[in-house]
Formats: structure tokens, C-alpha cells, sequence
DNA sequence: TAGATTGTTAATCGATTAACAATC
DNA sequence: TAGATTGTTAATCGATTAACAATC
């Protein structure tokens, strides 16, 4: 039986992307049906947290037959909002904006970019593969009349409250940021920041565990040749 | 007294680069320590779980005190191992790529990127802010030849696993992949992928639930105006 | 029907929070 | 010294895994 709309926790939100993704590649390769058994196998997840995720939102299976890889595509898609259609306005059309938005634009046809904005007055004016870049102190009224949804903050760090403000005021459901720092946004509007440095730096950290990691097993395996071999290393001279 | 080398959790690992940012801030405006009561009310977790957090590393604090910012700031740097340099290429000199390598260069002196990688005849032999763009065919030798630590991954998802390869079998130490699938590598290569659609699709999920909540509040206030006030709403023509 | 596999409850594991003795 | 605040143990909370009855 369907829960109520118990709270979601956030841990398993951020997995149902990942279902669908696979669940895409398994319809590309015309797979029909699959199990949590097998589904466990390809995703990583053990079968009982793929059919706890699932049991979270509706009972997508069938006992005995396991899941519809289409339905359960269309079901994620739907819990996600991915059959809606949602107009977004890019804020700082440096490198990093640019990129971000041509990526957001070409990984799914729901997601349109009306317009950039900009404060440099050499990039005001231009346009990005049609989208046009807008002085930003119009973006309020911007963003107001053409119901605008998502807002991508790719500005400077210190710039970047002030403009998840005006997008929060403007009435703007949602922020992407990548900027660096932790925004405050109204409890109805949906952030999600993307703190790129983070990600680097959390490689660096594991890169320099395992290197760790490996000088001890080094070290271990010199202490312990050291007891059974009698000629190896520093005792080498003792015999 | 400080923990032995006990496996460091996932989650203590990611709140690392934060704290990281909010003593950088803290030591531009002058502050030379914080409790870790104040640094609860400024980062926003516990300060339980900050002291807890820290203790995983050593006993940076000092009782009836605090911390002292600039020594936590280096201490939480050389955990994460940004005290040290990291030589990386990009492979993918497309619009993502570029960002993505510059934005990595601008953040943190530690990081260098000395060469990109492309299949593309065009962009070979250009040039990223003087960062020279080579054939990917050379990229082995290139990454054996001069020590390089980390590959940054930006190709279409069809071919990461390949550049994956590649690159561990070269003798990089890390991979920092933005293409949109999981990559497998060897057990001595650290991974870090940045799904940046999984979070595009985790805030229009954010976005959706917001929207549902609202609706229901809205139903709920209407049904019991409707039990409270005689004249509203359906009940309008009765009376 | 028998076999397979779900949905769901119970058990386990791990992470966060609370409490407080140690100590600066 | 007294007050403040840590380091650390214990309690709580939440998420994952295991088990199994329900059912296709």
C-alpha cells in the first residue's frame, strides 16, 4: 500500500535521478521488465533500497515480474516534475554561465533558457546560440512577466545574494547556484547549490587518503618481511 | 585524545570544503577564534557535530577557548590535502570544459591545468588561456611524461569510460568527471563525479513538492473556512 | 499451480545530537 | 580560581539491510 506524503528524505531524492538514468539506458537497449534483483546488480543500490525508494512514491511492480522499465521511467520522470516545462533565466554569462546554460538546454527539452543577464555592458546585447543578453537591471520585471521558474546564479560569490533576492522577489520558484556560497532564499522558493570547488576538493581528500592508505600498507608489509626474512633490510648487516 | 586512523565517514568529508569557506571569511574580517557554538549559528550544523566532526582529525580546540580560525583553516587545508599541488589535464575542450578548467585554475593556486585534450582537428593546437590543446591519441604518454595527477573529464558519456581508462592506466591519481554516467576505476584511482542534470532534476523535484504543499495548505484553509464561515465558498446559496 | 518477486515490517547499522567530565 | 568550552561517551534518531508474508 502507497504511503501518505510522508516527508521524503533527501537521501533518497538525490538517488531517483540515478534510477532514471539507468532505467533510460535499459529502455535504449529495449529492455522491457526488470527486477530489483537486477536492477540492484546494475545500479549499485541493494534490491530492498530500490524497492523502499520506489515504495516511498506509489507500487510501481509486480510481484513475481518485477518492474516495467518504461513505467518506471515515466513514474520518476513524473515524481521528479520532468513532464512539466520550466522557463529559466541565466544571471552572469561568464564562461561558467555560458557553459551551464548550453548543458541544461541541450540534457533536456523541459528546461528552456528565456534570457542571460549580465552587468558588463560589452556582454549586454549579445547572444547565446538565440539567447539574448539583457541588461541586468531589468531582470525583476523580466522575470515577472515571463513567469519565469528557475533562476541560474553563476555571478561572483559576493553578488550573489542580492541576486537570489531579486529573483525570489521577482517570483522565481527556483535557483541553481554555483556560486560559492550558501544562500538564503524564502521557505517557497527550491535552491540547489552546486558548490564545484567542494567536489575538488573532497578529490583531493580521497586522492591523499589512498596515497596514505598504500605508504601504510608499504610500511606494514617492510615491518612484517623484516620479522620472517632474516637478510631483509636494516638487519641485513646483522648476520 | 585524537582517534586512530579510524575510516572517515563520506558526510564528515563533504562538510570539510565548508568549513574550509567560512574560516576563509572568517579570517578576511579579522576573527582569530570561534567557539564552536558561534560557528554552529554562522555554518548552520550543530555544535556537537562540528566538535564531533573535528575530533575524527585530532584536538585542534582548546578548552574554555575555542578555535583559533587561522590554525583550523590550515589544519582543515592539509586534511584535504590543499596544501599540496596537483598537476591535471581536461579531456574535452568543448564549451564545459573550458569553464570548468578555468574555473579550477581561478579557485585554488594549488591546481594546475597543464594541458587539454581533444579529438576535435579544429580546436588541436589551439589554446585555453595559454594552455595548450593537444590530440587526445597523445594523452598516455602525455600524462605518464609529465606526472600528471588528475583528469578532468568532460567528453560525451559514450567515451568517458575509455578517457577513464586511459587515464588510470597513464598513472592519474584522481578523476574528476562531469560526464553523465558512473564510471568504474581501479581501486587506487580516486573518483569524483559531478552529475550536474542529477541536480538540476533533484531541484525541479524541490520545486514540485513546494508547489504541492502549497496546494494542500491552500485546500486544507479552504475546507475549514468552509466549516467555520456559513457563507463561503460552496456553501455560498445555501443559506 | 509453483516460482518469482514485490511490498512491508523488523533488525541492524551508522550518523547526529545531547550530556557532562576534563581542562584551559 | 571561576567560567567557558572542549573532547568524548551515551542516547537518540534516521537510514539501510534483512526477512518474509502477500500476491502476481
Amino acid at each position: 500500500m502507497r504511503r501518505k506524503n510522508a516527508k521524503i528524505s533527501n537521501a533518497v531524492i538525490r538517488r531517483l535521478p540515478r534510477y532514471r538514468r539507468y532505467l533510460i539506458e535499459l529502455d535504449k537497449k529495449g529492455v522491457e521488465k526488470i527486477s530489483s534483483k537486477d536492477f540492484s546488480n546494475l545500479i549499485g543500490y541493494t534490491a530492498s533500497q530500490i524497492r523502499q525508494d520506489l515504495n516511498n512514491f506509489g507500487d510501481f511492480g509486480q510481484q513475481g515480474y518485477g518492474y516495467s522499465v518504461e513505467g518506471l521511467y515515466k513514474e520518476i520522470s513524473a515524481i521528479l516534475g520532468l513532464d512539466k516545462e520550466y522557463r529559466m533565466v541565466l544571471i552572469g554569462a561568464g564562461n561558467l554561465g555560458q557553459a551551464i546554460a548550453k548543458y541544461a538546454m541541450n540534457i533536456n527539452r523541459g528546461f528552456k533558457i528565456c534570457a542571460a543577464f549580465e552587468i558588463k555592458p560589452e556582454l549586454i546585447g549579445g547572444n547565446l546560440e538565440g539567447v539574448p543578453i539583457l541588461d541586468y537591471e531589468t531582470i525583476v520585471d523580466y522575470v515577472e512577466d515571463n513567469e519565469i521558474d528557475i533562476g541560474i546564479i553563476c555571478v561572483n560569490r559576493g553578488n550573489a545574494q542580492e541576486v537570489a533576492d531579486k529573483l525570489s522577489f521577482a517570483g522565481a520558484k527556483g535557483i541553481w547556484n554555483f556560486a560559492l556560497t550558501d544562500l538564503e532564499v524564502p521557505k517557497h522558493v527550491a535552491l540547489e547549490s552546486v558548490h564545484l570547488s567542494d567536489t575538488l576538493h573532497a578529490l583531493a581528500y580521497h586522492m591523499n587518503d589512498i596515497k596514505k592508505a598504500e605508504a601504510q600498507e608499504k610500511e606494514k608489509a617492510k615491518s612484517k618481511s623484516g620479522q620472517t626474512k632474516k637478510d631483509s633490510g636494516k638487519e641485513k648487516n646483522n648476520t
